[in-house]
DNA sequence: GATAAACTACCGAACGTTCGTTCCATCTGA
DNA sequence: TCAGATGGAACGAACGTTCGGTAGTTTATC
């Protein structure tokens, strides 16, 4: 709540009458900005009029400007760690099965046979969100740049260089 | 506290009189513990007599056991994405950077280039990670074991399948 | 080998602090 | 004038910590 009230500049009491459910309204809010704001932010670009070779950088790239280059961790991810959030683990599950097979679905129109965008897709997240968590393991965040290349090259988006 | 007193058995008191630093030091206490055992079940296999292929094989069937199957998360993992743990960082970082050049030490052993060992190493864990953290945002573990098998064939350590 | 002294592990009870929450009064803008 | 936004003040509960005391085990002393 310290936090909170310093953060928007609002006292406590104040923030009851914007959340009048208390610390579990104001958490879901969060969630659900979150869920928002990841939608707006990346995903959105899969729904566009570009093709797919498009529509899928620009939702790598919305990934890289969301985390701040890898500085900045998601929300999501972090609370689907902790115990704290077990009323919206369906929530969230069921809305990142949905950009997967989003996701998913552009690869296939990119190219890809269903099984090998299915794999890619998940392969993409786990790549980007693991690297989230092992840079800040290892306290840098070079390696999140690294994880985004990688992830362009096994789509395919990146040509691989040829030693000829 | 609560926590700690009912996993323990003990009360409050007695936590105080075995961890007279208070919340401060059993937190460390948690981490260093935990970086012990990272290293007994996980990173130990790096070290033995076996062929480099037997060790990086013990090593990744290491890590499925530490985290049973995906079902379990790592504590370090957690810590560093919170802020927490500040202090931490640093012993943290400095063991992760360990483990990854004793990783892929043993890949250049395996074989591997010097530099692919490097990208290969920080690439297992990476995708270790965010196979756990993925699992637990979709609520399922079954990708772990997808991970780790990506893993082998990135590695080198499973022979693809071929469609002759 | 018996006795006292020191040490160890543990807990009940209390303490100040912070947390999460509510009530009520004031202020603001339409 | 009046609904909505804000904060001051208070409250009970939980948290983090300390203190004093008990029971059991070692160690030192004769």
């Amino acid at each position: 709540m310290a936090v909170l009230s310093q953060a928007t500049g609002l006292q406590k009491a104040s923030l009851y009458h914007h959340f009048p459910g208390g610390k579990n309204e104001m958490l879901e809010t969060a969630v659900l900005a979150t869920i928002v704001e990841l939608e707006r932010r990346v995903f959105r670009f899969l729904d566009t009029n570009d093709d797919a070779a498009e529509r899928i950088a620009q939702v790598l790239g919305g990934f890289e400007t969301y985390t701040n280059g890898g500085r900045r961790s998601c929300l999501l991810a972090v609370i689907a760690q902790s115990s704290v959030a077990e009323n919206f683990k369906s929530r969230i599950g069921a809305q990142f099965g949905a950009w997967i097979t989003r996701l998913s679905t552009t690869l296939v129109e990119f190219g890809h046979s269903p099984i090998r965008a299915d794999t890619l897709a998940l392969e993409a997240l786990e790549t980007l969100y693991g690297s989230l968590v092992v840079g800040r393991l290892l306290g840098t965040f070079e390696i999140f740049d690294l994880a985004l290349e990688r992830c362009r090259t096994n789509i395919g988006l990146v040509d691989k260089i040829e030693f000829s």
